[in-house]
DNA sequence: GTCATAATGGACCGATTGGTACATAATTAA
DNA sequence: TTAATTATGTACCAATCGGTCCATTATGAC
């Protein structure tokens, strides 16, 4: 019927995820962006309509491939264990270059607080669907028994996103991989004492 | 000899760090900056020289004052009241609109991690040199007999750091300020099982 | 082939970016 | 009063911002 799209839209969505994920969405640049996703003006604006929607597609997708490493977790490991799972995962794969780049969620967070509401508003809805999955995976273990009850579910879930959340920041410093590591195993330590 | 300057230097920039630590490097213009500083541009340029080294400067006035804040506390109280002491200073006292601000350096850290090495590096020396001045008073009351040894000053600091930067990073979300007082004192209850 | 449809590349848009030039205004030493 | 000096306000700059327009190209249905 008529002209096929070139390019691959997953893809192009996914390299400008990633830009956006190293350098936020104000110092990300309209030509930055076609130039990672290899696509041409027109059809940026054909297939993504704005810079900002595109930045929400991006978030959502960061949102929830992040809350899929939680979820995959959560199905095979007691619920003491996912911390430490999660965390190894999402901060200390290097093998996805993970390791620096912190998280998109709190990158826009920080960013957006005072400049874009509704940004920061969908980077937070994510970022509690992650400390509720949490919450809802320590509930469940504590009815079975299998968690120290001396601190609610949900007590537990926020310590565990605030110390999540401070291990983002410090992964965005540069400190070597072995000083991140440290401060990792300190905080699930902490972590330890608390459950 | 010649013209006297209007404008008070001190009083300008203290109103461009606010600005800066409210919306960040990028996203403030120099419109913006004009505006709140009460100052012309050619005033601007001629004190200030670019957006860029004023910048630094707030920084640097930012991070000073932070010290700041510890030092006074630790010249006052017991090593293991300081964590509390500090976080209630820095997050919790309303009278100086800190509460949902965030810290300066923090955002700065998440905004230009991958976009300007030497404006992170400025806020990161000055982040350390805070979780330094814990390690410091922890390892003087630890000598003191006044802290528990099980764990060392630096692994305590490392760990009131994390918590600290976690906590930064929710104040930066849309919470009741009672959300963040529970979140608050979770994390305060973590530290208390550590120390 | 022809036609309808849609993707592409590139020229172009006004607005805004950080920064400069310069004429004017205000001050003090002489 | 004059001269030297410096601050100020305004006009201006090239570069870049996100976004639009449109002529061209490529495709499938008929």
């Amino acid at each position: 019927m008529a002209r096929p799209t070139e390019f691959d839209r997953t893809k192009a969505l996914e390299e400008a995820m990633k830009l956006f994920w190293a350098r936020g969405y104000t110092a990300t640049s309209l030509p930055d962006l076609l130039a990672t996703m290899g696509i041409a003006r027109s059809s940026f604006y054909a297939s993504f309509k704005t810079k900002r929607k595109l930045f929400i597609e991006c978030l959502e997708l960061f949102g929830d491939r992040t809350l899929a490493i939680f979820d995959k977790d959560a199905g095979e490991l007691p619920a003491a264990a996912l911390p430490r799972a999660f965390f190894e995962a999402t901060l200390l794969d290097a093998s996805q270059r993970k390791a620096n780049q912190g998280c998109m969620l709190v990158n826009t967070v920080l960013e957006l607080a005072d400049v874009d509401q509704e940004l920061n508003q969908r980077a937070t809805v994510k970022l509690d669907a992650i400390e509720n999955a949490f919450a809802l995976a320590f509930e469940r273990a504590q009815q079975e028994g299998q968690l120290d009850t001396r601190r609610t579910a949900q007590e537990l879930a926020s310590m565990v996103m605030t110390i999540n959340l401070g291990l983002r920041v410090k992964s965005r410093q540069n400190l070597s991989s072995q000083e991140l590591k440290t401060t990792f195993e300190n905080s699930l330590s902490m972590l330890g004492l608390a459950a």
